[in-house]
DNA sequence: CTGAAAGCGCTTACAG
DNA sequence: CTGAAAGCGCTTACAG
């Protein structure tokens, strides 16, 4: 508690090496002798000797830090992106140092101002989903900037981004093995990114497979009443279906609700997926709901993973020609992460389990 | 991108005086006569300077950072608290490194290490809830450490938690307010912190108002199918009743669906008061359930609160005598963050709102 | 009120 | 393979 840390040049003194030899081998640079090395790495395990992190990075010029500014922190799918972020930077031992705009733009200046001066060495720019555009901070840094679960307004910048078309793909994927052909899509907004991107994995893959959809896209919210109220269009209409494909697990969980209200029995009559994978996030309703997962902790760590390698290209570079970032600008791809499918009752059926026995009792 | 950053020595230059009095302009510190200050000022304003923030940790001894070290960052209520301490860190300027354990032992170390590394000047302690204790680690710090949302197993270590029992009250006082006299009490496993405490509230607060629980309080689990099961004995029983406080959201809306199924009208013939306003926090069911909010966002600022000011008193106490933190333990006591309770149809009824059909919907 | 100087704990060419 | 020395950008007594 009171005790004095213990410093490279007490390390150093009680090892009997220079400080310049001591640093070398607690950082595993430059050629020193195995028995001198062995003799460092004993006394530092000895001594407790733990580095001094910030006089590390001013010497060196490398704060291992990377910094994460979230465009609103409290946004629904952020914890998991950042968990996953975090994850990956404690793996090669990186920290991050995280900073909310909460949607202000003058607080995401002060931000942007606080990571530079930090010198953080790369940034992750956390933003609110397919949806949502950030504006670039890209040339506020020297070090990468990568946009993690939202488009940066320069498309020169590079963001990862959750897989829509790919969920889709996975819903009529699973739609096919199981044998059904004649399938809805019940979804939100038609302006939405997310929605048309899952529209055409769903559409694409579908005709792949000589099917098509059995009736018009039904576009409604990301609400749990547009699932009761298209199911009510749906019965109007008296269409022939065997399969609903919704746009995430609020509509599922509605489209669920009132097909059983409705007498229709699912999946025996009607089989359905979401999006989301919400019963995985909620830890509730195991089990019951089959939902594309699509791995947003996945989708942070790839964030880090693109800030990482960037890092590293620039340090070989830059020990070689430097080429002024040109490379970095090159390889500016969007990437997107696959999700995966989470199969559940209402696709495959199966013995209720106690939790699945929400619904029916609400029915009653 | 490519301009190198303007440091302290640029700026003095620049403003033609000594990088010390530089320095102390831009810190406010030391006697600096107004016409040289204005003219420092101005010209870091001009050549926007911006203090490495490195650079001055190594040489003040001071990172400016606070180490977060979340039990589990993926717990269901780490994220408001997580947003709170973040916004609370960032008003006083001061950065927030997080290092998730994952329930995992092992990284847990790993991470103290890592922020002893980084010599943060203090650290919060992110726990999981009332239910929890967390292994202390004041002792592997030099700074002030506090947990939030979580106990230390050191009784000398202080925590910030949510109000249980205020819960309680704040559900007691409402019911009283509307008029509401034979009250059951619905909840989880009798053994939790939480249980107890908010039953304790409620009952104290009932007393206070010389009523007392219509029944003997009903021990289950946080989970909605409690509610129904809960319902289902009530009903069973033929107990009287006008108001129920359930445990949490979960188990109030399992009780609200199936007392609706039942043909019980809500609130008219019994109101439902649940906790953690879990509406609020997925921004769904709004104005749905009447249920205490335990403003975890405050717990987040309120532990960050209690860093800071410790902070400023080792400050000063350091300039004049240091006691050795003898101050820090006496004021080592655990303090309690009122919740506040969010009314809606469930106690006041009113017109229902489009989303509070979701539940009349199911049912028929 | 202001500046020269030592120092924070480390890294990194550079000689030997 | 090893060490003496300069340097990272800042702060902080200490003289003047």
């Amino acid at each position: 508690m009171g005790t004095k840390p213990v410093r490279l040049i007490d390390l150093a003194r009680a090892a009997n090496v220079s400080i310049a030899t001591a640093s070398q081998v607690m950082n595993g640079s430059g050629r020193v002798a195995p028995a001198t090395r062995q003799r460092v790495f004993e006394t530092a395990e000895r001594l407790d000797y733990r580095p001094n992190a910030l006089a590390r990075s001013v010497a060196s010029g490398r704060s291992n830090t990377v910094g994460v500014l979230a465009e609103n922190a409290s946004g629904a799918f952020c914890m998991p992106v950042l968990v996953g972020a975090n994850r990956a930077l404690s793996d090669v031992d990186l920290a991050s140092t995280l900073y909310d705009a909460a949607h202000d733009r003058r607080l995401r200046r002060e931000h942007v101002r606080r990571l530079q001066s930090r010198h953080v060495d790369g940034v992750v720019v956390l933003g609110e989903g397919t949806d949502f555009q950030s504006i670039s901070v890209s040339h506020e840094f020297t070090g990468p900037v990568v946009y993690a679960l939202s488009r940066s307004d320069d498309p020169a910048d590079t963001s990862v981004l959750p897989d829509d078309a790919h969920a889709g793909v996975l819903a009529a994927q699973h739609f096919v093995e199981i044998g059904r052909s004649r399938i809805l899509h019940v979804t939100a907004e038609s302006g939405l990114n997310s929605v048309r991107d899952r529209e055409r994995g769903l559409r694409e893959t579908l005709k792949a497979n000589g099917l098509e959809l059995a009736a018009p896209v039904l576009y409604g919210e990301f609400r749990r009443e547009w699932g009761f109220e298209a199911t009510r269009r749906i019965v109007a209409e008296g269409l022939e279906y065997d399969a609903i494909f919704a746009g995430n697990d609020e509509i599922a969980i509605g489209l669920y609700a009132q097909l059983l209200a409705s007498g229709v029995r699912v999946p025996d009559d009607v089989a359905i997926i979401g999006v989301d994978n919400a019963a995985g996030m909620a830890a509730s309703n195991e089990g019951f709901l089959t939902s594309v997962d699509l791995r947003f902790d996945a989708v942070g760590s790839a964030a880090v993973d693109l800030v990482v390698s960037r890092l590293e290209a620039a340090e070989t570079a830059g020990a070689a020609t430097s080429p002024e970032g040109s490379d970095a600008a090159a390889d500016a791809v969007n990437r997107t992460v696959p999700g995966m499918l989470v199969t559940g009752r209402s696709t495959l059926g199966g013995p209720p389990s106690t939790r699945s026995l929400v619904l029916e009792a609400l029915i009653g």
